[in-house]
RNA sequence: GCGGGCGUGGCGAAACGGUAGACGCAGCGGACUCAAAAUCCGCCGUAGCAAUACGUGUCGGUUCGAAUCCGACCGCCCGCACCA
C-alpha cells in the first residue's frame, strides 16, 4: 500500500507566522535567563553593534550564528545567557550632530530603537531584559568608578607622550587604531603630536597577556598569533657604552640589543632624534636642530617610513666599546632609531643588520662579519649589500670565536654583567615588549567622561565616588570644530573636591574601546545600581563560553578586553582573568558590484538579469541600459552593493535570511549574497512545510520505516556534532539529506508513526536555524508546547550502525570492486570475501596477492 | 622584508591518510499546464558510443594507498612592518 498524494497544504506564510511566534516567545519569557538556576550555565555572546542606524547583513550573519548556538544549548539543557546591547558612544553621533543639527543622544537612541526592532524581527532568542547601552549614565557611571579604582591601583597614569593625532576626527588614536599610518575610522594620515594623556598600563600585563594565549585553546590560532606578534616579546641585553667626553649629565649611552653576540662587529652607535642626548647636543648646534626637525616631520606617516632613506648626523662624539675600552665608536643621530622602543639607541652592526648595513654603506663605515653561516668558509665570508641575520659560528670576535650565536650571547651577557661602569654593571638582561600602554584620552564629546578634576593647587584630583556619574551635559552645540566640553564653562568649572578652590573638569572622554572592554561582565547583572558587577554573578557566568564576531577585532577589542578583565580582577570586580573561553571569527558578507555606463555604482535592487548563451548579463531596471558586473566585494555603502535585511525579511521572512546566511559557505569564510541563493533558501522553507504536512498524513505500510529512521538519527547525530563545532554549512547539508530521505520515504511506504518521528526530528534540527518555521511545523505535527523549549532528541545509537557494510576494494590503490560483509566480520573473513569476488579473481589470474591490507570498516587494498 | 593562511566541477563547497566532488546554486532534458509560476522525475568533473582513461595550482618525495603528510616552486589572501 502506498501513501495517497497529500492534499497540497497552504503555503507557509512567514509574514504571518514570524511575528506570531515572536510574540509567543516574548509572552512566555522563555529567553529571560535567571542567575540562580541549577542547570549548567552557557554564555553565548555576539559582539554588540554600534547603533549606526540600521542593521546590515553582517549583523544578520553574526547574530544568526550566535542564535543557533544559544537555541541548541538551551535544548541541550543549559541555562543559556544570550544578551544584547549597544556600543553606543562614538564619533558618528557627533558627525550626525554637526551635519544635521541633532543631539548625539537623540540620534543614538533613535537608531537603537530602529535596530532593536530589526533584531527582534529576526527572531533572535535574546534576553532583552538585560539590554544595556554604553552611553547610558547607568552604565558609564560604573566605568568611571573602575577608572578611579584602576588609578588607585596604579593601573592608570597620566603623562605627556608623542601621540597619534587624527587631523580629521580631531582626536588622539591608540597605536592599535592606526592602520597603515591612517586613522582606523577617518582614514586620514595620522600626525605626531606631543600631548598629556591618560594611559591604561596594559604593559604591566604584557607577560601575562602573552603567556595566557597558550591556554585559549578554543580561540583561532590566527588570532592568538596576531596578539602574540602585537605584544612582541623579545629578550636581549641593555648595554651601557661610556662616552669619551660627557655632555651635560650624560656620560654613557644605554643601548638595547637582542644580538650581543655581534658586538665585535659594531661600527657605530645611533640614537633617536628624540633622545635626550640629541637634545642636549643640539642646544648649541643649529644644524643638528635642523636635522632633528627633519626627522620629526617624517614622523609616523607610513608611506614616508617605507621610502625614507637612512639618514644620520655625525655628532662628533665617540663611545668606548664595552668589551674593549681602547676601541672607540662614532655616535650618530639617525632617523631610523625609534625613541619609543628599547632605550632609543642602538649599536650598529652592519654585517648582520640590513638597516645598519644600509647606513654604514652610505656613510662609509665599513663592516666586519662576525657570524659565519655553518655552510660557508669563514675565511672567505664577506658581506656587501645583504646583511646576514641568521645563526652561525662566531668569527673575528676574539674570545667568542668558534662559538655558536647562542653560546656567544650567553658569554657576552655573563662577561658584561661583571664589568662595572660608574658603580653599576655595564649590562643587564632585559625583556622588551613591542606593546605600548593604551592611551585612552579622546578629545571628543560623545564618550564616557574621565572622572578627574584639575586643580592648580592639587593637580589632577579624582571625582569622589559619591559624585559619580560625571554626566555629559545635555545641551551641546557643534557649530565650532573641537571638543564642545572645553567650551562648556558651566559644566567644566567646578570646585576642587580636595581643597575647594576653583578647578576644571577633565574634558577628554574615554576611548570607546573602554566601553566594550567590560560590557560582557555587565550583562551578568545589569540591574545593579551601586556596583559595576556582582562578584557571584560575574564569576558564575564568565568566561563567555562562545564569543562570535569579526576578525577585525583580533587585536583591538579582544586585547583590550583581556587587559580590562585582568584589571577588574586586580580591583576586585571580577575573579577571572580571561573574558572569552571560546572565540569564533566569522567571515564577511560580500556581494557582486555593478557599474552603469557612466561608471556610477548601481545597487542590486535596481538590477535585472538576463541569461544569453549561458552568460549572465545585467541591466538597469528603469533605463534598461546594460550594467557591468564587477568584483565581489564586502557590502559597503560606497559601492552600493548592499542588501537591506529589512527588505529580505519583508519579502522572504527572517528564517529564509537566516538559513541562507548559514548555508552556503563555512562560517569563518566570506559568504556571497546572491538572489538565487536566497530563493533556494525560500524554496526549502516551503518544502519543509509541505514535507511536515505530508508526514502528518502518511499512512504507508511501513516498508520504508527502518531506512527513514536511520536517516533521521544519522542527521540528528551529525547536526549535533556540527553545531558543537560551529560548522553550520554542514548542518544545513545534513538537514537537506534528511529532507530528501523523508521525501523518498513518503512517496512510498512510510508509516505515519515513522514519518512523523522523522519529521519531528527534522523540525527540531531546523529549530535553532529557522525557529519560526519550526514552531509552525511543530504545531502542525500536533506536538505540545514550543519547540524552542523542547529538549534535543536522543540519538538511538542502534540506528547508526549497519548490519552489513560495503567496503571499497582497491587493487594497487585503484578502486576495482566493492565487497559487502557483516558489520562485525574480522579481517580474515573480509579477506576471504574479497578474494572470492569475480572482479578480483579476474585480476589475480589464479595467483595470490603479494599483500592484503584490511582496514576494518574502511577499505580493502590488494597489492599484486 | 617578517609572520600566517589558502589553491578541489560553471559557482558556494564536502571528504578520521582509505570509493574525490556529499549538500546546495546554476544549467540541461522530461512530466504536469492553453501557457507560465510552483511542483515532480532524470542528467550534470573532463574525454569517450562504451569498456575505460585522466583528474584536487606545478614538480618531486613518504606510503599498500595522498586533496590531506614532507620538500621546492607558482598564484592569491590576511596580519605586522625602520621593534634593534
Amino acid at each position: 500500500m502506498t501513501n495517497p498524494t497529500p492534499t497540497a497544504p497552504e503555503r507557509y506564510n512567514a509574514k504571518d507566522a514570524e511575528p506570531r511566534w515572536q510574540a509567543a516567545w516574548a509572552q512566555a519569557k522563555i529567553f529571560e535567563t535567571p542567575n540562580d538556576d541549577s542547570r549548567p550555565k552557557y554564555y553565548v555572546l555576539e559582539m554588540f553593534p554600534y547603533p549606526s542606524g540600521r542593521i546590515h547583513m553582517g549583523h544578520v550573519r553574526n547574530y544568526a550564528m550566535g542564535d543557533v548556538v544559544a537555541r541548541y544549548k538551551r535544548a541541550r539543557g543549559f541555562n543559556v545567557l544570550h544578551p544584547m546591547g549597544w556600543d553606543a558612544f562614538g564619533l558618528p553621533a557627533e558627525n550626525a550632530a554637526m551635519e544635521r543639527r541633532v543631539n548625539p543622544r537623540d540620534w543614538t537612541y533613535a537608531n537603537i530603537a530602529t535596530m532593536r526592532g530589526q533584531l527582534q524581527s529576526m527572531g533572535l532568542s535574546l534576553d532583552w531584559s538585560r539590554e544595556i547601552a554604553t552611553c547610558d549614565p547607568a552604565y558609564y557611571k560604573h566605568q568611571q568608578r573602575m577608572f578611579l579604582d584602576f588609578l588607585e591601583k596604579g593601573l592608570v597614569t597620566r603623562r605627556t607622550a608623542k601621540v597619534n593625532w587624527d587631523p580629521v576626527d580631531h582626536t588622539v588614536l591608540a597605536n592599535e587604531q592606526v592602520i597603515d599610518g591612517r586613522g582606523w575610522r577617518s582614514g586620514a594620515l595620522v600626525e605626531s603630536r606631543e600631548l598629556t594623556q591618560w594611559f591604561f598600563k596594559i604593559t604591566d600585563f604584557a607577560e601575562d597577556l602573552l603567556g595566557a594565549l597558550d591556554g585559549l585553546e578554543r580561540w583561532p590560532e590566527k588570532v592568538r598569533l596576531m596578539q602574540k606578534n602585537w605584544i612582541g616579546k623579545s629578550e636581549g641585553l641593555e648595554v651601557r657604552f661610556a662616552l669619551t667626553r660627557s655632555v651635560g649629565a650624560h656620560d654613557a649611552v644605554k643601548v638595547y640589543t637582542t644580538r650581543p653576540d655581534t658586538l665585535f662587529g659594531a661600527k657605530f652607535l645611533a640614537i633617536a632624534a628624540d633622545h635626550p642626548l640629541a637634545a642636549a647636543l643640539s642646544a648649541d648646534r643649529p644644524e643638528l636642530q635642523t636635522f632633528i626637525e627633519a626627522c620629526r616631520r617624517i614622523g609616523t606617516a607610513q608611506e614616508a617610513i617605507d621610502t625614507a632613506e637612512k639618514l644620520g648626523f655625525d655628532t662628533g662624539l665617540t663611545v668606548r666599546h664595552p668589551l674593549d675600552p681602547a676601541w672607540e665608536l662614532p655616535v650618530y643621530v639617525a632617523n631610523f632609531v625609534l625613541m619609543e622602543y628599547g632605550t632609543g639607541a642602538v649599536f650598529g652592526c652592519p654585517a648582520h643588520d640590513q638597516r645598519d648595513l644600509d647606513f654604514a654603506n652610505k656613510y662609509g663605515l665599513g663592516n666586519t662579519p662576525v657570524v659565519c653561516p655553518e655552510d660557508q668558509d669563514p675565511s672567505a665570508f664577506v658581506v656587501t649589500d645583504t646583511a646576514y641575520d641568521g645563526d652561525g659560528r662566531l668569527i673575528n670576535s676574539r674570545f667568542l670565536d668558534g662559538m655558536t650565536t647562542g653560546e656567544a650571547f650567553e658569554a657576552v651577557a655573563n662577561r658584561l654583567k661583571q664589568e662595572v661602569l660608574a658603580g653599576s654593571p655595564v649590562a643587564a638582561r632585559k625583556v622588551q615588549f613591542r606593546l605600548r600602554d593604551w592611551g585612552v584620552s579622546r578629545q571628543r564629546y560623545w564618550g564616557c567622561p574621565i572622572p578627574i578634576i584639575h586643580c592648580d593647587a592639587c593637580g589632577p584630583v579624582p571625582v569622589p565616588v559619591a559624585d559619580l556619574p560625571v554626566k555629559l551635559p545635555e545641551e551641546v552645540s557643534f557649530d565650532q570644530p573641537g571638543n564642545p566640553l572645553e567650551r562648556d564653562h558651566a559644566w567644566r568649572n567646578v570646585p576642587c573636591p580636595r581643597c575647594g578652590q576653583a578647578a576644571r573638569r577633565e574634558t577628554d572622554t574615554m576611548d570607546t574601546f573602554v566601553d566594550s572592554s567590560w560590557y560582557f561582565a555587565r550583562f551578568t547583572a545589569p540591574w545593579l545600581q551601586d556596583a559595576p558587577t556582582d562578584r557571584r554573578a560575574v564569576d558564575h557566568w564568565l568566561a563567555v563560553d562562545q564569543y562570535i564576531g569579526g576578525i577585525e577585532h583580533a587585536i583591538l577589542h579582544l586585547l583590550y578586553a583581556r587587559f580590562f578583565t585582568r584589571a577588574m580582577r586586580e580591583t576586585g570586580w571580577s575573579g577571572v582573568a580571561e573574558p572569552f573561553a571560546g572565540l569564533f571569527t566569522q567571515g564577511m558578507v560580500v556581494h557582486e558590484t555593478y557599474k552603469d555606463e557612466a561608471g556610477a555604482w548601481v545597487p542590486p535592487a535596481e538590477i535585472r538579469f538576463e541569461s544569453e548563451e549561458g552568460t549572465r548579463r545585467a541591466f538597469h531596471v528603469k533605463t534598461g541600459s546594460p550594467v557591468a558586473i564587477g568584483a565581489i566585494e564586502k557590502m559597503s555603502k560606497s559601492k552600493k552593493n548592499v542588501v537591506d535585511p529589512d527588505d529580505i525579511i519583508a519579502s522572504y521572512g527572517a528564517d529564509t535570511a537566516r538559513w541562507f546566511m548559514l548555508s552556503d559557505s563555512p562560517p569563518e569564510r566570506d559568504v556571497i549574497w546572491t538572489e538565487e541563493g536566497v530563493q533556494g533558501a525560500a524554496r526549502f522553507v516551503q518544502r519543509v512545510w509541505r514535507l511536515v504536512n505530508a508526514a502528518a498524513q502518511a499512512g504507508g505500510d511501513g516498508a520504508a520505516d527502518l531506512g527513514l529512521r536511520k536517516a533521521a538519527h544519522r542527521a540528528l547525530a551529525g547536526v549535533g556534532d556540527d553545531v558543537e563545532r560551529l560548522r553550520f554549512n554542514r548542518c544545513v547539508a545534513q538537514v537537506y539529506t534528511l529532507a530528501n530521505a523523508l521525501d523518498d520515504a513518503l512517496r512510498g511506504t512510510a508509516s505515519r508513526e515513522a514519518a512523523t518521528e522523522a519529521a519531528g526530528i527534522l523540525v527540531q534540527l531546523i529549530a535553532p536555524m529557522m525557529p519560526h518555521l519550526a514552531e509552525e511545523c511543530w504545531q502542525a505535527l500536533g506536538r505540545s508546547g514550543l519547540v524552542a523549549q523542547a529538549s534535543w532528541p536522543q540519538v538511538e545509537a542502534a540506528l547508526l550502525v549497519e548490519d552489513e557494510i560495503t567496503l571499497p576494494v582497491q587493487i594497487n590503490g585503484k578502486k576495482r570492486a566493492d565487497v559487502t560483509v557483516p558489520r562485525d566480520a574480522d579481517a580474515k573473513a573480509v579477506e576471504a570475501a574479497t578474494l572470492a569476488l569475480e572482479a578480483v579473481q579476474k585480476v589475480l589470474e589464479g595467483k595470490a596477492p603479494r599483500k592484503v591490507i584490511v582496514v576494518p570498516g574502511r577499505i580493502v587494498n590488494l597489492v599484486v
